[in-house]
Formats: C-alpha cells, structure tokens, sequence
DNA sequence: ATGCGCATGTAAGAGGTTACATGATTTT
DNA sequence: AAAATCATGTAACCTCTTACATGCGCAT
C-alpha cells in the first residue's frame, strides 16, 4: 500500500495528475512508476478521505485542469508511513527464477548470451543515472556535499541506485566468465 | 507474467501443489514466493492448457494427493520462456520511496533510526544466504566450482543475492555516517 | 483437548496494466 | 495531414494477498 503515500509525497506542491505522472517519468522512475489510469482513482479516493482537496481551472490546452493540494490530514499520514519504518516489499525477480531454471536449456553459449543482454540493461540504467547526476553537479559543483535536506535524500536513493547497477554489473561478467571455463573445462 | 512458468520450471520433477509451495519457501524464497492459494489455481490452469497432467492417489495423513508432472508442451514454454531473453520488471522499491520523501520528517535521529533498521534487515538475510551456502560447502567442498549444471544456475542467483545484501548495508552504513555528519556540520 | 503438519481448495478484495474514449493545441 | 503533447477519465483484465472452509493423523 505505497502508492497513495507516494502521491501524498509528491504532493508537497499542488500538482495535477498529469503533471504527478510526468514526476515518476523524471525523478522517481528508478525505483516507482505509475501509470494516469492508476493515479487518477487514487487521488480521489485520496480527496474523499480528506487527504486532499482539490480546485479545477481552465487550461490553455485541453480540458480542465484538476490541481490536487495536500491537506494537513494528508501530510500526518506521509509522516505516520514514515515514522512506521521501512515498509515490506514483496520479492519478485523474475530474472533470477529464469537463471535458476537456466540448466533445463543445455546451450550454455545462450545462457551468455542472456547475461550480457542483461549486463547491457543494467549498463543502460546506470549511465541514465550517471546523467541525472552529472547535470546536477553541473548545477551544483559540492555534490554531493552540502545538499539541502530535500536534495539530501533523493541523492541517497540515486546513490543505491547506481550502487545496485554496478553490483548487477560485475555479477553477469562474473557470470558469462564463469560459464565460459566450464565450457572448456 | 513469471509464476505459470516457475512451476513449469519447478516441475522438472512431479510434484503437489503443497510441495510446490514447500520448495518457494526453502529454495526460491530470496527472489520469488507464491501462496498456496496462488498455486493451486494456477496449476488447474496450466493442466486446462495441456502444460500439466495430474494424477491423484490418496495420502497417509489428510485428504488425496493431487501430483503434476510437465509436459513436453510444458517444458517447450518454459525454453521459450527462457530463449526469449531476461523478462522485464516493474521497479517498485517502496523503501526507496519512504527515504525520497524523508526530509519531510525533518529529525535526522529518526532517518538513522530508519537505516539502522534496514540495515539490520539486510543483514539478516545475508545470513540466510550464507547459510545456505554454509550447508552447501559442508555437502560439496569444491563450492563453488565443480557444480553440476542444475547446482550452477541456482547458485548464480545465490550469489548476486549476497552481493545485493552487501551493497545494500555498505550503503546504510554510508546514510548514517553522512547523516551524522551533516547533524555536526 | 489443543494445536501443528498434511492436503485440498474458494471468495473477496487490493494493486496494477492495457485498452478504450474524448478532445483541443502545437509541432513536424 | 499526421503525430505528439496536454488533460481528463472508465472498463476489463491479470496478479497477488488475506480470509475462509474442510478434514485427517499425530504429538503435547
């Protein structure tokens, strides 16, 4: 049940839902994302148990622009999901379940082949990461140092974030050598 | 789409339902798990399929015993699932997510204490795994090397757990220690 | 006699994706 | 003229969790 906290988070400042979306686009794709059909709903149920309030105004393209602002009901509970702890995340890897099973394939040139895709994914995430943070030392030369709280802890889940890549990274060179001596083993 | 397939993967060997759910819990814990409630429904679907035959013979203790064997429809799936290459995954990370929004809670003490307690969490499914691992080396001396093929894949996904677990609590370790210092600076 | 392990399932609901529906403005 | 961007939503469907329903055998 993270989503509609993550939407009382983002929330800090009045937003549509339109424009919540293009914020999982750009600052919370690496570890959230949703889509319209899903925030849409939740903000209003949001509003109808008071976390939000929301004010309509016409638009210079489009329809109507639905602004949603967090009531004081809305940030206590962001605070509550927050003072609660680290909440518990069902795991899922389905990559890790196909390489479990990888034996039942016999061609191990194709369980190498799987690994540098996947080495080529995880390559891809890292440099996108790398790019949010070069234009952000671009804007501010001490990074990471001397941050503001609310740069401070977004740049802790870039960090992991990049951390994570890298780790994934060194584990499917390790991988494709590993497989490649028990070929000629 | 990953759970029809992982029981096709799981049943190389024939098996019920409740053993099914018994070899998530020890095996497949660290990156998949499954409820017998999810199992059950989803094998009657994968037999409607033709993925699955089904014999049932009566068990010592409680009711008949349902036992699933794959068949060579099932076990082409599952190489189709393999061959078509790492599956996609939602990123869905909610800790992330609670440390994104933190300076919303403004004390620093509670954002250590937050770590503190992640960490603690990772560690203790570090030595899960190196548990696991433990056992291992005790069965097989040449752990890691020497494994057959159907012990190979497996540990591949042993490993790049342990390598998460790491990665992750070096960066807790790394939180706090930076929270600590802007506390001071 | 109470609870645990074995063994099967169903039902309700939460969370999330994909497809559909509408329509104006701006860019190519 | 076509496609992308802005902007709102609904509906059908899939996945997964939680709660419920049943019942035998064995250990405490």
């Amino acid at each position: 049940m993270s989503l509609p906290h993550i939407l009382l988070g983002i929330l800090a400042e009045p937003k549509s839902g339109y424009e919540i979306r293009q914020m999982f686009d750009s600052s919370l794709r690496h570890f959230w994302f949703a889509e319209l059909s899903q925030i849409y709903p939740a903000l209003k149920k949001l509003e109808a148990e008071g976390m939000l309030t929301s004010t309509t105004q016409p638009s210079e393209k489009g329809p109507d622009k639905r602004t949603y602002s967090r009531t004081i009901a809305g940030r206590d509970t962001l605070m509550d999901w927050l003072s609660d702890g680290p909440v518990e995340a069902p795991v899922r890897q389905g990559i890790l379940a196909q390489i479990f099973f990888m034996s039942e394939q016999a061609d191990p040139e194709a369980a190498c082949r799987f690994f540098q895709t996947l080495k080529t994914r995880f390559t891809a995430r890292r440099k996108a990461l790398e790019a949010i943070e070069h234009e952000w030392r671009q804007e501010c030369p001490s990074y990471p140092d001397d941050l503001s709280d609310d740069e401070f802890y977004p740049q802790l889940t870039l960090d992991i974030g990049l951390e994570l890549q890298k780790t994934y990274e060194n584990w499917c060179d390790r991988a494709v050598r590993r497989i490649r001596a028990r070929i000629k083993g």
